[in-house]
RNA sequence: GUGGGUGUAGCUCAGUUGGUUAGAGCAUCGGAUUGUGGUUCCGAGGGCCGUGGGUUCGAGUCCCAUUACCCACCCCA
């Protein structure tokens, strides 16, 4: 037997129906903000990942599907859908167009991690990016967006946010924290002292609890930003406060990915097991240029379906179509043809072998259809099929004729 | 990559200090006097007990290895 593979999923009924369900609803919410549907190559080059994403991030580090394609050329399954996006927004010259682009995306990702809760090797996300926009306006906006998508849905979380700095601001700050963390470097966890070299400000971040001690001292990002940067944090929080969204200042909140600037937020549910974010994001200003683009402010998130998905519930799906079933042999020909009709309209299943009445009805009901019909001897002599609405649970012979149209 | 847990019927799980034909519930199919469903009752089918070694007269049960899944760390959606 061959099993998918490891962290990979099937995604069947009912789950697939809460999928529909989710990108349907999702997809209209963005559409109402303006934003419209792309959607770029699960496959793309390698580089496009390590230069948006970051080589110091761990998805570039150790969780990418990299590999040489027949061509000889370094590929890999996207594990983010941001910078496919950003690639597209240049290639298809939007950059040099000016104005403002938003654009939404839906589908696969995929990291090498070990599978646990909440996830996988191959997962869905549902994202948003917004192009030439600066004003922090667009991060309340965002924000606003993504909250709507999960109130629609019906799901608790609590939002987080932080900001990261800008260009101005970030690297002083950075050059000041190596520094302390490199006098305190004894004392820290081993993957601390890594992230001296390679990204600093995630130390914030570490769970342990030696680590977050010995950082009670450590310069804050918070008291190091530039005006701009600051101004626009204040800005984003008091808009949050006058629109009433409840939201939790997280310092420690970094963001994994490189690319990240100025607001950051996450949506965590503590509903999920220890993966807790359903949703994150953040502004983006410098991506564009990274990959080559003209300078172009960017914004977004990224929602993890599948985390979202065992959050929601779905309710029992109503009774609903035609049941088709023979009792005669003679029928059966006849009931196949009136099934081939009737689904012109309708939603038709059919029962190939005849049995008795009984089993017919059984079966219906078992399936869900809100009508059985059924041909036996009888109705096959006078032209007429018997059908029975197994909910108002009335039933009547109606011409075949007539139940064709 | 590192820990911990679990693999017995399609699904959820029992299975005694090792003992002869491996069980239940749910699901499936059939039946309960002639063509009336969801409830009830009866019956049937369905198992290389994850895989490979070992101990033993005898292993679902004990030991070792291996593999898959789950959870957690790391990190992220």
């Amino acid at each position: 037997m061959i099993n998918a593979l490891r962290g990979m999923k099937d995604i069947l009924p009912p789950q697939n129906e809460k999928f529909e369900y989710f990108i349907k609803n999702a997809s209209k919410i963005a559409k109402n903000y303006g934003f419209e549907y792309v959607e770029t190559p699960i496959l793309e080059e390698t580089n496009l990942f390590k230069r948006s994403v970051g080589e110091s991030s761990d998805i570039v580090g150790k969780e990418m599907y990299e590999f040489v394609d027949k061509g000889g050329n370094s590929v890999c399954l996207r594990p983010e859908g941001t910078a496919g996006v950003v690639r597209s927004f240049i290639q298809n010259k939007y950059d040099r167009a000016g104005g403002v682009k938003r654009f939404f995306y839906h589908g696969p990702m995929f990291r090498y991690e070990r599978p646990q809760k909440g996830r996988l090797r191959e997962f869905h996300q549902f994202g948003v990016e917004c192009f030439g926009e600066s004003s922090p306006y667009e991060d309340v906006n965002i924000i606003l967006m993504l909250k709507d998508i999960l109130d629609f849905f019906g799901i608790k979380y609590t939002l987080k946010i932080n900001t990261l700095g800008c260009e101005k601001c970030l690297p002083p700050f950075r050059e000041n924290l190596v520094d302390f963390l490199t006098d305190i470097e004894e004392g820290l966890c081993d993957d601390c002292k890594r992230r001296i070299k390679t990204n600093p400000i995630r130390v914030f971040d570490c769970k342990n609890e030696n680590c977050q001690k010995l950082l009670q001292n450590a310069p804050r990002l918070g008291s190091e930003l530039c005006d701009e940067c600051k101004e626009s944090f204040e800005f984003v929080k008091s808009k949050l406060d006058n629109l009433g969204v409840e939201y939790e200042v997280d310092s420690n909140l970094v963001r994994g990915l490189d690319y990240y600037t100025k607001t950051a937020f996450e949506f965590v549910s503590k509903d999920i097991g220890a993966q807790n974010a359903v949703a994150g994001g953040g502004r983006y200003d410098r991506l564009v240029e990274f990959l080559g683009g003209r300078a172009t402010p960017g914004i977004g998130f990224a929602i993890g379906i599948e985390r979202l998905l065992d959050l929601i519930e779905i309710e029992d799906d109503k009774k609903e179509g035609y049941y088709l079933g023979a009792m005669d042999e003679n029928a059966l020909d006849l009931v196949f043809e009136i099934a081939n009709k009737k689904r012109k309209k309708e939603k038709v299943a059919v029962s190939y072998g005849t049995k008795s009445l009984k089993a017919h009805l059984k079966t219906a009901d078992k399936n869900g259809m809100r009508y059985c019909a059924v041909i036996g001897e009888n109705e096959l002599k006078e032209g007429k099929i018997w059908v029975k609405d197994l909910v108002e649970k009335k039933e009547n012979l109606i011409d075949i004729d007539k139940f064709k149209e």
